[in-house]
DNA sequence: GATGAATGAGTATTCATTCAT
DNA sequence: CATGAATGAATACTCATTCAT
């Protein structure tokens, strides 16, 4: 009678405990006791379910990726052409809402640090990175494919306005007095206009 | 006859060699006693001149921003039209030699990590930004007095021609594939349009 | 019908695993996680079979003296004279194919280092040397009523001649290039010759 | 005014703990803690003057055999002959005195155990039983030279009656009671003629 | 018999900081 | 100014053992 493995739960329990820790102390600042205490966990499960502590960030990227890129896509999927789609997607991630969550946007940019380092949470990253910027070139693509936009190399574009978006990030987490009001989506949908040239202004 | 203070030159010796092991360790990862072993100075002898790691750090920060300026302000007044200038500083930042200093670079990309958790860090960190986002303010005021550039405000302009900067730093950093050669700049440049809506292109 | 108990099987598939991990990590290199991994099984199943660690390693030092005497009886029992005997004890542990398996070897070098320490071990570790001794006893014994040898002391020359294998097995775990190739055998054969005096040298 | 080291003394108080230590629970039951207090220091002084736990064994395998080297040059140097010398060599080892020091003998074989695994320690284990080895060999030649000792390798001589010695640790170590009351100097010696054939008994 | 989760004490090692000289 | 020794708290990770299912 094989006992009902209760891992994938587990796991993301810890997780989201080190997602939480990641937020206010960084990663090398959340100690694993720590980690297990908010988890309401002991110490030795935490390495029955993770090999090390470099696994856990792994995780909690894929669960940050997860959760993004559904809510993602499903902000996108309800705007109707490439000019609306463009405009949701700045607004996901730069609109009013988009700051409801500075957990996650901390512990992003903590992720960013690791990345730099930890080569195998690098490969990750870029292919969190490059799950968002695909989404964003499908559209480009279709824009350019119909003739509202015309911008020559989609890539380019859409690693232009991956990088503001993240930009925006690092100034929101760390000189958020620097961004006046409300004028990240607006300012990022202006430079989109002016890199894909859309026959109708996105805004 | 009291021998000449070497405190300027030892405090220099110690936060570039923090400089130097930030870049591939971290901050955290980054032991006074490597950092000393790098200055080829004791231990003991870092805590005489510093009162403990972080201030190490903020004179980090510090030299980082006084070499950056100095170079970024030499590059803009060498250009004459405002429009010129905006394409100076955007070259500068992401322009073919920017990417010859990757220690600065992944050095930069740690600072943001500290400066989201370490007070302290934080507000030198945006007193820093502020002074590169005056820089490019500048010029974008004067341009719009000129009538060359029109556009509403022209600190959102700079904040978000300044977080697509940070952003390819980002990107630069951790996902070096995902940038297309040589695009950053090009790309920047036209959203600069886009934002600035210039007599004359910027490029 | 109540299925046929492997408890025996179980138990030597088990200890079989130790053996084999003890060779090249030692006792307390050997994890019991591994140890359930190299037989195949699940750790919680060790406890089921074994009280604790040093049962297991008791059953290991069983086996090992099982094997070991099984085969050492058969080598010396084809040997006709007391003199052939001798020769036959001194090849089986130093001749050619002694040093075939330096799995048991290693293993039972670790075992010296846990019968120090342990009791239960040492008192075990003891027997099995007492086994060994009491075959080579017997022989000389036999060899000095027939008066083909002539030594006074039966017990001490059987010591001499176990101490001196256990010497060269040391030797041969630790420091294999100091023993000159193929002379352990025929040394300690002129060595005996000196201890027993036997009126046809042992060769 | 640079500060006097005292770097070998430490060294050699924490060795000499873990030397201690080591006798009743072996290398690895040797907590670096329990070091630390046996030697009334810190435990971060211990990596403070050793990287690493293995770098103290080393220093202990150091120690024990500066002081054997010493003592058993002392005890054959005072002996005339060639066979006095081998005579002497055996008494050191094995002789009445020779039991005196439990713990190093411990400590020896705890030494076996770790150089079966760590090749660091084999490496400088098997130099240590090279330079006992090369005292008794220097002695077998001279007897050889001088013709009072028949026996055509004293390499393999040497091994041999190291070997010997180094069972009898083993024996002494493990099953004290299996040996007979001052029969292994004895036992030795009259291996020792059997091997080395003198014109005069080694007694 | 067998599984896999859970425990909790233990371990080597790191490191910023202090301080006597 | 400078050294090197010393501190002590913290840290990631290991592992034998227990237990509910």
């Amino acid at each position: 009678m094989p006992r009902p493995s209760n891992r994938a739960q587990r796991r993301e329990e810890i997780a989201s405990a080190l997602m939480k820790l990641m937020a206010t102390k960084g990663y090398d600042g959340a100690a694993l006791s720590d980690v297990a205490a908010e988890a309401g966990l002991t110490q030795g499960l935490i390495h029955y379910h993770f090999r090390d502590k470099q696994e856990i960030l792994l995780e909690v990227l894929r669960l940050l990726l997860e959760r993004h890129m559904a809510a993602l896509e499903a902000a996108v999927q309800s705007a109707a052409s490439p000019a609306r789609q463009v405009a949701a997607f700045i607004d996901f991630h730069l609109g009013l809402s988009a700051t409801k969550n500075p957990e996650a946007l901390a512990c992003w940019i903590s992720l960013i640090g690791e990345a730099i380092r930890q080569p195998a949470v690098r490969d990750e990253f870029e292919k969190a990175l490059t799950s968002i910027m695909d989404l964003l070139a499908a559209i480009l693509k279709r824009g350019i494919s119909a003739r509202v936009f015309r911008c020559t190399s989609p890539e380019s574009a859409t690693t232009a306005l991956v990088a503001t978006i993240q930009g925006y990030f690092v100034l929101a987490a760390t000189a958020r007095n620097v961004i006046p009001k409300r004028s990240a989506a607006a300012s990022t949908k202006a430079m989109a206009n002016g890199l894909l040239k859309p026959k109708t202004s996105i805004r």
